[in-house]
DNA sequence: GGCCAGATGAAATCAAGCTGAAAGCACAGA
DNA sequence: TCTGTGCTTTCAGCTTGATTTCATCTGGCC
């Protein structure tokens, strides 16, 4: 689950990127907003988190042009407490959700959950997909039978991504972009050593290999 | 378990702030409303004190805009003797208890500690989790074969905080954050030491880590 | 058969967490 | 004030588990 943090206060940032990572996000940090914005349009996250108050470029424009050109990733707007004229003008511009700082990280990481899960058309507290449950709190998935597996970090961001997207085609250039940070090396079989490990865990089945195109969750439709 | 107390009287915070230290808080004090209302909102705290005689903003109103922003620890408030209809304006901002001045110190610490247990879904008289049982007066712990076992303060708030929250995973960070007061420098491995020290005295077996996460306390249900 | 994408098992690397000991500090009693 | 005691904090080395790399195997497809 990629995430876009544009933020220029180095401490929030600081405290913030941690308590993502560990709700299970890959993190990438715009300190500006031309950088967000240029990010926002190149590279395919799945949330991003904007603060109002930036340097260089008004996280109002930012958040304009990205919609203007039809960026679908949903936006967490961070503004002073109470600054509710910004809210209205955010509102119009496309943002989807509105935090006040100061704010309890976890109530950030509670709401980019949610975001999530809704703009997948998933139900906003739950992902079943293909008889499986995700259980964010325990990083765990709970499988039919009622056995609830532990998953490492990483067999959970990926195991997440399928069931957000199943019954499609992810190829690997893909898989690897969601579950991992920007700049990684893409020349290695890390996915296909992952894919064996989550296989092993929730069944063979479930996941299955399109020679030359990628991977495919099997959901409840699919 | 961390503790904000707004108060103004110096005096008072002189008298008190020792008292609830004892008994096994974490305190931070504001002396008057505004810098109260944003400390409230910034810091992950367990309860609060709130006097509603407070300089620059009533505690009243302080007290409904922690609700407004859907604060969730338990108020304890502070009034006048007589002062019956503060009380009632109180009820409806959302205070979940109240002690009229003068009080002795150890009622104020006897009703601390039930509104804490009571908001954590727990009886409000005692402590019982995994076969084990708090002792708040003698700051001890008592295993299933009836041993009373003497704690270090730290070693007991961390105990308490995990009892309060049992089957849930808790981060380093949120462990430090309510045992600790503000402030505290975050780059150490105090959590494990004082994790290693309890799983000591409980057994190993109470307190699990989860890798990358946090640990998890295993209570009656989990 | 020969080639390629993917699968697999095992080894190497890396980071989180564990541990024992020592240093630092605060407080009570001489 | 000095000293001893117990608690807290720091530190360095160790262990364990997760991640990543690598060499080799498998099976589809020309």
């Amino acid at each position: 689950m990629r995430l876009l943090l544009v933020e220029d206060d180095a401490e929030l940032v600081a405290r913030l990127k941690p308590a993502l990572r560990r709700a299970g996000f890959a993190v990438d940090v715009a300190d500006n907003g031309i950088d967000g914005e240029f990010m926002g349009d190149e590279e395919p996250y799945d949330v991003v988190v904007l603060d109002l108050g930036l340097p260089q470029r008004p996280g109002l424009e930012v958040l304009a042009n990205w919609r203007s050109h039809e960026n679908p990733f949903p936006v967490l707007v961070l503004t002073a407490r109470d600054a509710w004229h910004e809210r209205v003008d955010g509102f119009k511009a496309g943002a989807d959700d509105y935090l006040g700082k100061p704010f309890h990280v976890e109530e950030l990481v509670a709401r980019l959950l949610a975001l999530v899960r809704r703009s997948a058309g998933q139900p906003a507290h739950e992902l079943k997909q293909g008889g499986l449950q995700l259980d964010e709190a325990h990083q765990q998935v709970v499988l039919p039978d009622g056995r609830a597996i532990d998953l490492t970090g990483t067999e959970f961001r990926l195991l997440r991504y399928f069931m957000l997207h199943p019954g499609q085609i992810l190829s690997k250039t893909r898989l690897t972009e969601h579950v991992y940070e920007q700049d990684f090396d893409r020349d290695s079989n890390l996915i296909e050593v992952y894919i064996r490990r989550l296989r092993e865990r929730i069944g063979k089945e479930r996941i299955e290999t399109r020679r030359g195109q990628g991977y495919l969750f099997r959901g409840d439709a699919g």
